[in-house]
DNA sequence: GATATTTTAATTGTGCGCAACTTAATTGCC
DNA sequence: GGCAATTAAGTTGCGCACAATTAAAATATC
């Protein structure tokens, strides 16, 4: 294979991979639209619903942001009365993030999101948690190429 | 499955696909940044080496982009001296980007970006084929969804 | 126990991504 | 030909991403 041909292979590697997460997310709107909130935000709130109470610097780990993107994103979000945002009193260093009784009662609304998506999709549960285990095997691949 | 389970599930396909996307796209950073180019003017750039010139259009239609989001950044590429931007004669609505002398040149640098990176994955170039197989198909479907 | 180092958020600045709107050219229709 | 509808870019405004820097608190080291 010559050096055209990878540059090729290259090109529609990286449209691809661009085009589909994007596709994704617009997939979601219209549904989070219907909540107010962002995909990224969304992305919180499913962390918050799972825990009641993180950190920015936990939350960060778990969505691969830095405070950069997460301190004015919860900022907004606490702005429309989402969450709270405090000082921790252990540590004055880190910001505990928690949900309002706003950002619990969503997770009613949100329940249909995935039901919306998997019937529109025309997966069954077992393709979607197959393509999960796959996507997940693929992030771990790509996380250590890092090193 | 109750509806606890399928929004942990949505969680984690949601978690996913934005992470590995962000992933890739950091894989290539240090790449382009050799190249002084960002992800997307390389998406740009990659479809301007396979046929010279193109519209605001044709390119907003292969990297699924708007003009809002083009326009500012063809005038970026264009204040770096990557391409030219000018108004079509038989249709003064469409604008026609083409390479600069800069812009064919960076092609020799581009390279060794699918070398590098195919070489760091440890994926053969028949495995990276069907991954992109995988990836089109899926995008495909992603496409077909949004009817 | 004072000082250097590390850790956690916040801030600043640049570049997308996209919805909504505007402007200007072209096409359709009568 | 004249006018409405359509089409292609551009503009505006907001919300991420992320690099680089700053500020403040905690920890380590001596």
């Amino acid at each position: 294979m010559n050096k055209e041909d990878m540059l090729r292979l290259d090109s529609q590697l990286c449209f691809s991979i661009y085009a589909c997460s994007r596709e994704v997310i617009g997939l979601y709107r219209p549904l989070l639209d219907a909540l107010e909130i962002t995909y990224p935000q969304y992305l919180v709130l499913l962390v918050l619903w799972e825990q009641k109470q993180s950190t920015v610097k936990e939350l960060g780990k778990k969505l691969y942001l830095d405070s950069g993107t997460l301190t004015p994103m919860l900022k907004r979000m606490e702005a429309n009365g989402l969450v709270n945002r405090f000082r921790s009193k252990e540590d004055e260093r880190t910001v505990l993030v928690s949900l309002t009784e706003k950002g619990e009662t969503l997770k009613e609304k949100a329940y249909c999101i995935p039901e919306e998506l998997i019937a529109k999709s025309g997966l069954t549960v077992e393709e979607t948690k197959d393509m999960l285990r796959r996507l997940q095997a693929l992030l771990g691949q790509l996380h250590n190429l890092k090193d």
